[in-house]
DNA sequence: TTAAGATATGCAATTGTATTGCATTAATTA
DNA sequence: TAATTAATGCAATACAATTGCATATCTTAA
């Protein structure tokens, strides 16, 4: 019955129940913050083939389940959707921070600011990565 | 004595004068947009290797001399910085646009707004990237 | 102007990231 | 539980990025 519970969740969005599925929603369900894919594949290498890895994420940022943080490297960061995201339109516009040093990605509880685009552009999403050092590194220098 | 001439620009940066750093900063200075790094390599590349062009650009960003835009997709491009950036600390923290259709990045004359960040981070530097369709694919469709 | 020193370049090899096609396996449903 | 439908794993491939090293080029100081 809890909103995230990894099986609510599939069924919820119509995907098939797999123990590979539902291992990837524990792992990024785990973490406070984002996690990289490169980690990710470090966790589940050994359970879940590459290919696998790649098509379940792209599944779960289409149907909304998932957004993608790509961070200051072009690493591409997966974290679980607050609430409410469609596909394609995710909702939780909140900023992002990405480490420096731990290189982690962290969902800030701050919204994205409003700015005046100029006339002819059309914005369908928008990514906000503050970038720097965060919290716990700064508490260990 | 132009301000933005390679020759003065590698000077000013105590970076040799090469054909082919003359040659990158020519290229990213002709193109009103950010250009990305597979579409430098393909302009580029009967003149310059791959590796000698990644290092260059390296080379730019830690200067100050370009700043590094990470597109939608996690593509690194490159426009020339319009004023004072040092290394490290890039001074024009505009928003940029990436479009969906085209693939372009664009440089738009928008600051980035202030945000709050939560007490411990530091923030370095930030990237606002609004990605959707731009002016000229707007029309087109 | 040129020789010496310092640095940049190109090449070969390697590592890492991401995608595609296809045979096999597993999950859903009637 | 059988039939259908979709997901997985494997092999192969494409592309992005980096490293080490020999060679070439630029700068400077005589």
């Amino acid at each position: 019955m809890l909103a995230n519970d990894p099986t609510e969740i599939l069924k919820r969005n119509q995907l098939k129940n797999t123990k590979q599925r539902v291992r990837v929603l524990e792992e990024i369900g785990a973490d406070d913050a984002a996690i990289s894919q490169p980690d990710l594949e470090k966790k589940l290498g050994k359970e879940i083939d590459r290919v696998t890895l790649y098509r379940i994420l792209n599944a779960y940022e289409d149907k909304g389940i998932l957004h993608r943080i790509i961070d200051h490297n072009g690493t591409a960061n997966y974290a679980i959707c607050s609430s409410n995201c469609s596909s394609h339109h995710h909702q939780d516009e909140h900023v992002h921070f990405n480490c420096s040093i731990c290189a982690k990605v962290y969902c800030l509880p701050v919204n994205v600011p409003q700015i005046t685009i100029p006339n002819g552009f059309k914005t369908e999403s928008i990514s906000f990565v503050a970038y720097g050092v965060c919290d716990k590194c700064s508490a260990e220098n």
